[in-house]
DNA sequence: CAGAATCCATCGTGATACTG
DNA sequence: CAGTATCACGATGGATTCTG
């Protein structure tokens, strides 16, 4: 687990347990690599990459060892040259599943509706 | 709306809607603040710094004038000494009741999980 | 191919002190 | 009571360059 997932565990201790969600899910491109990897099962790094809006190496290196810490990902390496490495779900990520699907849901009907203009002609 | 909604919802307009829904409810105090709001219906400004674990006045306004900014929240101000301000949910707050609950019991049983020791004590 | 190293700008959180 | 102003600090995201 991250330092961080662990602070926010011992924590919060109290009600709190969305933070958790949030500490866990949050990175800028954790929720997208989630769905990708539940919709395509197996996908090699450059890949992801590619699914994602190519984010730089360094950045989606960083999300992947982080869920992986985490333990949502598993990371296999075959060592063969050139470099070949698969991330897939784990048990654990799979249960996020349903969580990242209802992210999903309310984040595009807010979008949606932010977008039709809530704070937009008022009325006259 | 809040700027850095904005940027997101306009920046990931792609199937990242998550990411919507993580900046909207992504505050250190947020999902916490949505859920004592959801279960007390109407609380001052004191009375929230009280019920959560008493953050510094700068960071619980901060909190409340993004979820406000954010549409989530309503604030209302009684023009009187010493002063009153009350805080409510929106429509769209209480939208996102669901959401909060599904953050909590995941992250719940993550944490859970986590401190039974999934790293700890493999098997043999 | 799949990264590691280095550097940098920005953000979010928080402590402290002050105010109508 | 419900903030605001100022400051400091770490974490995060990203650009660039280099490598086995």
């Amino acid at each position: 687990m991250r330092e961080k997932t662990e602070r926010v565990i011992r924590e919060w201790t109290e009600s709190c347990d969305a933070e958790v969600s949030i500490a866990v899910l949050g990175g800028a491109w954790k929720p997208s690599i989630l769905s990708l990897l539940a919709e395509h099962g197996v996908l090699r790094f450059g890949e992801l990459g590619r699914l994602l809006d190519n984010p730089t190496a360094r950045v989606l290196t960083r999300q992947l060892r982080e869920l992986e810490q985490d333990g949502l990902v598993v990371r296999t390496v075959y060592q063969q040259v050139p470099p070949k490495v698969e991330y897939r779900l784990s048990e654990l990520g799979e249960s996020a599943g349903p969580l990242v699907e209802a992210l999903t849901r309310w984040g595009g009907q807010y979008a949606a509706q932010q977008r039709a203009g809530v704070g937009a002609a008022p009325s006259g």
